[in-house]
DNA sequence: ATGGTTAATCATGGGACTCG
DNA sequence: CGAGTCCCATGATTAACCAT
């Protein structure tokens, strides 16, 4: 108590008067729920696992269980055990298992039984099995690659059910959404700091421009929609933008496409002033400036452009 | 000693930039 | 164009701390 005293830090009752109000948290809370809510729910459906589903029930209607019995070793699947689980739960194989001719014909279905084995993207790629383009449907799988990807899935998914020793109809929508919703959450993840950026430097932005200092600001785009198959089509990776102020006549014009980025996901860059100051404010890019010393890191600049005193080149 | 709170740590996620 | 990395962030778990 008489340390606390000494410090004069309150160690946990007594908020300094800045602090946030519990009804201000309540309300950050629920709009976080809301944001993140409406973006995991659209971000789902734009994945269309609906089609894997479907496409998952068709096989399930029209395979061949004597031919499944005779490759399964052959695919990944302990025969004895597992399938036997299968049978005795009447579950259909394809709803758990990839055969690799299925995967030939309808490559997205890696995405479905990836999942299943509730292995990410990441995890694929770190492992060098990377199935994500053909999840996106750019490109053809071949049958040797198809065979490699589908014994893995299978004997991770295999090992789930006997490490479980039952299955039930339902617990593959499950294993397939709680592996998703990981997913998804990374996404969001990535999305929190974006939108926090976008926060901060469009009232920078705004500012610097009505106090005639801006010049351009550089940004890359990702567009509207989360649409998988476009953006991976669009692998030509995003192509850096520049609008520079002498295109923009006025305050609300550049407040309207300000937003107008905003909702197609923009991920500012760099932003120029007259005088030749930059803020390079994307910390993923290896940036080449001329005369790098104590003089002008960034936070320093941020002082100096803010500063009334240091005019900016009237335009 | 006990129960309740915070503050680190750890394992992961996807996105994006670089380089060969 | 893929591999290697860094970046921004989360939840669970563990460790440290504090008041009773």
């Amino acid at each position: 108590m008489e340390e606390e005293q000494m410090t004069g830090i309150p160690k946990s009752s007594a908020l300094p008067p800045f602090a946030s109000t519990l009804d201000e948290i309540r309300t950050a809370v629920e709009r976080n729920a809301i944001r993140r809510g409406v973006f995991l729910i659209n971000s789902l459906q734009a994945l269309g696992v609906n089609n894997l589903v479907s496409r998952v029930a068709e096989l399930s209607s029209t395979y061949d269980k004597e031919e499944w019995r005779d490759q399964a070793d052959k695919w990944g699947i302990d025969p004895e055990e597992v399938l036997s689980i299968l049978d005795s739960s009447k579950v259909a194989y394809p709803v758990f298992f990839c055969s690799p001719s299925a995967i030939v014909e309808t490559p997205q279905l890696l995405s479905y039984y990836r999942n299943l084995a509730m292995l990410s993207n990441k995890a694929m790629r770190d492992i060098k099995l990377s199935t994500e383009r053909y999840e996106v449907s750019l490109q053809a799988i071949s049958a040797d690659q198809a065979l490699v990807v589908s014994r893995y899935l299978n004997s991770t998914i295999s090992n789930i059910i006997l490490a479980r020793g039952t299955v039930t109809s339902q617990l593959a929508s499950e294993m397939l959404y709680t592996n998703i919703g990981d997913s998804l959450g990374g996404v969001w993840r990535n999305e929190i700091g974006r939108l926090a950026y976008e926060e901060v430097l469009s009232l920078l932005i705004m500012h610097l421009y009505q106090i005639n200092r801006l010049e351009y600001i550089k940004y890359t785009v990702k567009g509207q929609l989360v649409d998988i198959e476009a953006e991976a089509l669009a692998k030509q990776r995003p192509r850096s933008q520049e609008l520079k102020v002498s295109e923009i006549d006025s305050s609300d014009s550049l407040q309207n496409f300000l937003n107008h980025l905003h909702t197609n996901r923009v991920k500012y860059q760099e932003i120029g002033l007259h005088n030749g100051t930059r803020l390079c404010v994307d910390r993923q890019i290896m940036w080449t400036l001329p005369m790098v010393s104590e003089q002008n890191l960034a936070p320093i600049w941020l002082l100096k452009i803010l500063d009334p005193r240091i005019r900016g080149r009237p335009s």
